[in-house]
DNA sequence: TGAAATAATAAGGTCAACCATAACATTTTA
DNA sequence: TAAAATGTTATGGTTGACCTTATTATTTCA
């Protein structure tokens, strides 16, 4: 109780667009990541825009404006501090953190998330291996590379997960593909086709470019 | 995302009929707890007993069904598992962490429930003294008096506290009205009026009968 | 026992966030 | 450059949980 200031919807459109790298986020993209129609996530970008959150350019898509930056921010620090909890503190398991943190952090009042980045002594970033923003929304920036831009032959190492679908990530655990892992590109097949990359020893294809590893 | 079966109203009603006793509840006194007109409390009691949680009796108040207590069971647990996170852990005021966690306990899903469970190696009761559910909906019942039926002269102990009100709470926190403490009821006035005690040698009045202290 | 208090129900309205269908505008690409 | 793809807007509908106002039913108590 008490705590919304944005509702729930609102979080998760603010959420899913600094995911989707901030700036001239295509509705549609945002729409099917949401599971909403194209309708929908229209109409919802016009509240929004009202609200001052975002700014759409018809045919070019919408951006966050500082606004809504800054509370799409604080979204992203709820739930990746959840993410951490849920996972070194209640041992959930990895796939199952990035949803069930979700849940939490529109429930989380601003003294909870600051008393839980506390008590989980301001984690510098989330099992995925995203970073976490600080209280006043800052981000640092990871430096790595996409997987699909490592050359055929390299050893990377996994740096991040980009990927929040359940599904993929359950897949990326049943690979073992988790940051910190060792991988070896063994094959890109050509546009932007699947890479068949080594992990443990063993092969793994990767039709999604959802991994962000370091050299 | 993805958690409740039961909407947040739902659980909030059904929570507020088991903290209220269960059994013939008067909806008007439910609305009241619950800040809504009585005519929506209604509606929404039609709701509940379409669903099977509760039933009506005219003029005679609401029950919860064994399913509705089940549920409302689950959800008292959900709250009172992160209430005792938010206090031992987080060290958030004891005042507000009812109200805190009521907001928790709607996103929380069982798997989390059980985590936290676990963590916090099954904690017995809340920081308002009350006891926790097991995973079966299973209470164990304080033993305790009202304050109200406390002799004048006698020296008890607080055992819990009733009171979810956070004005309420942040009154008992101020005097120092908090399970453990040890109290002794100087005076009562006439017709259930207010009750004078004695804490830490100071005086302090109490309109409210929500406590419930042991001898 | 009859008036006052309390409880229940009826009727109609709001609001956020969704939906479908359909028309129209712009951009991409073959 | 025209057709296909993509994006936008309009219209009307749904659902849950509220609201107000008003009427009717029951219980309580003086």
């Amino acid at each position: 109780m008490s705590v919304p200031q944005l509702s729930e919807s609102t979080e998760m459109y603010l959420k899913a667009m600094a995911e989707m790298g901030d700036h001239n986020v295509a509705i549609s993209r945002l729409a099917e990541r949401l599971n909403v129609t194209h309708v929908s996530a229209n109409e919802m970008m016009r509240r929004l825009g009202e609200q001052g959150l975002v700014t759409h350019t018809p045919y070019k898509g919408v951006t966050l404006t500082k606004k809504g930056h800054e509370a799409a921010a604080n979204v992203i620090r709820r739930q990746r501090l959840w993410e951490v909890f849920l996972y070194e503190h209640l041992n959930i398991e990895w796939a199952k953190v990035y949803e069930l943190a979700c849940s939490l952090e529109h429930a989380t009042a601003p003294e909870v998330t600051d008393a839980l980045d506390t008590f989980l002594d301001h984690p510098q970033t989330c099992p995925r291996g995203n970073p976490i923003p600080d209280k006043n929304g800052s981000f640092t920036q990871l430096d790595g590379i996409r997987l699909n831009e490592a050359e055929v032959g390299e050893t990377v190492a996994v740096l991040a997960v980009d990927a929040t679908a359940s599904d993929v990530l359950k897949y990326l655990q049943d690979k073992n593909i988790l940051p910190g892992q060792t991988i070896k590109v063994l094959e890109a097949a050509p546009l932007d086709g699947p890479l068949t990359v080594s992990v443990n020893g063993k092969e793994v294809a990767l039709g999604l470019l959802d991994n962000r590893p370091i050299k």
